[in-house]
DNA sequence: GCGGGAGTTAAACAGTTGTTTTAAATGATG
DNA sequence: CATCATTTAAAACAACTGTTTAACTCCCGC
């Protein structure tokens, strides 16, 4: 078995692993045991189990504020006029496209994030920061100056809601989507649980009386 | 020292620990060594670890859905059409206001809330579902009625969207309030926060195009 | 005054955790 | 083919986890 390869199935089976139970109830032998490796392979390759997490958000992380960043250049280029149903849809549409292109599962990353903001991982928290940083704070301005009519410290407060309003929705979508299933019949996709967010945070960024 | 004193005792410190650093992430050595109790008084009161986490919720829970209630008894018996800003401000005014009266930290409960929901722990959804899911379903469907053009599945969908806007923000409270507070000099109070979640949350369920 | 039960205590239990060590195997390079 | 660093392997490490045990204290009702 290949250095690429233990790293890999490393990755792979605490990305899963994470996501379904969290980081402290996720141990390192339940990781390399599902991955097939050996227990010490996780200090030897990534040093430490802090560091393996933020190894798997890395992976993930980073085709992602890439595509995100590619989609703003060309937004930007083509210029006219950015709109916040366009920069909301962007946002989303680069989340669930331009992952699962790559064969990655949106609803998975999802729930990373979400761990990344209530777990308690400080370094983790202070990793992204440092690291994405820039494509976030690009995106907010962006944002900000679709929205001239709404003040600084609102407009950023409002920015936490929406993004309060993804991660928990969608960190949590199996389960909402189980309980409207059984209740009303109806199942919704995760497009379609998308499209309905779009209009709904839009519309919070956008309230006049604030 | 009495019964009822250590329980108290155990219960306040767990609470502020869980609040703080997450339920796995607190050993019951912690709690009790800062409650000032011996080891074996958790097991001995609550029976485990887990009953000791239903406990904490419990305690803030019950008086929280109790005054909720209330609110909404007296609400409907004055009549009037329930508007939407009105019940979502009532939910936001008894959480602030009757858990603050009672010298009890409403921050501190919503992260508590938030970590029911991302935090791994099976059994306290289930309590806290059992227990007082009638009060939420009341709530939902009064804020149903006063929706009567938004489709059933749409509504629960912004049902969540609201609940993680406040869940995550308020949870985080503290820390962006620094951020904004370093960034624009501007501090922002939790009653100024939740003035500004009010119709952002309302603006969110109303959305015509969704 | 005294049995008895509730409450507390210190100690030990068995299991799990992340990490380290030492040795063997591997695989590319000279 | 020999050599060397890289990678894997099994085992042990010390620390920590929730829980249980058994002895002990205390106070209340008889």
């Amino acid at each position: 078995m290949s250095q690429t390869d233990t790293v890999t199935r490393i990755l792979d089976a605490a990305e899963a692993l994470f996501a379904e139970r969290g980081f402290t109830e996720t141990s390192l032998r339940t990781i390399t045991s599902t991955a097939g490796v050996n227990l010490a392979a996780v200090n030897y390759h990534f040093g430490s189990k802090k560091e393996l997490i933020q190894a798997v958000f890395e992976r993930f992380l980073t085709p992602f504020t890439d595509a995100l960043e590619a989609e703003l250049d060309q937004r930007v280029a083509t210029g006219g006029t950015l709109r916040v149903e366009d920069l909301v849809g962007s946002l989303f549409r680069v989340g669930l496209g331009g992952l699962s292109e790559r064969g990655l599962d949106p609803q998975r990353f999802m729930r990373l994030l979400g761990l990344a903001y209530t777990q308690f991982q400080g370094h983790l928290r202070r990793f992204i920061v440092a690291r994405y940083g820039n494509s976030y704070r690009r995106f907010a301005g962006l944002l900000a100056q679709a929205l001239p009519g709404v003040d600084p410290v609102t407009f950023y407060w409002r920015l936490y809601f929406m993004l309060g309003a993804t991660i928990f929705t969608l960190s949590s979508y199996d389960a909402i989507e189980a309980i409207l299933r059984e209740d009303f019949g109806a199942q919704s996709s995760l497009p379609e649980t998308l499209e309905r967010l779009v209009p709904a945070a839009s519309a919070m960024l956008k309230v006049e009386a604030g």
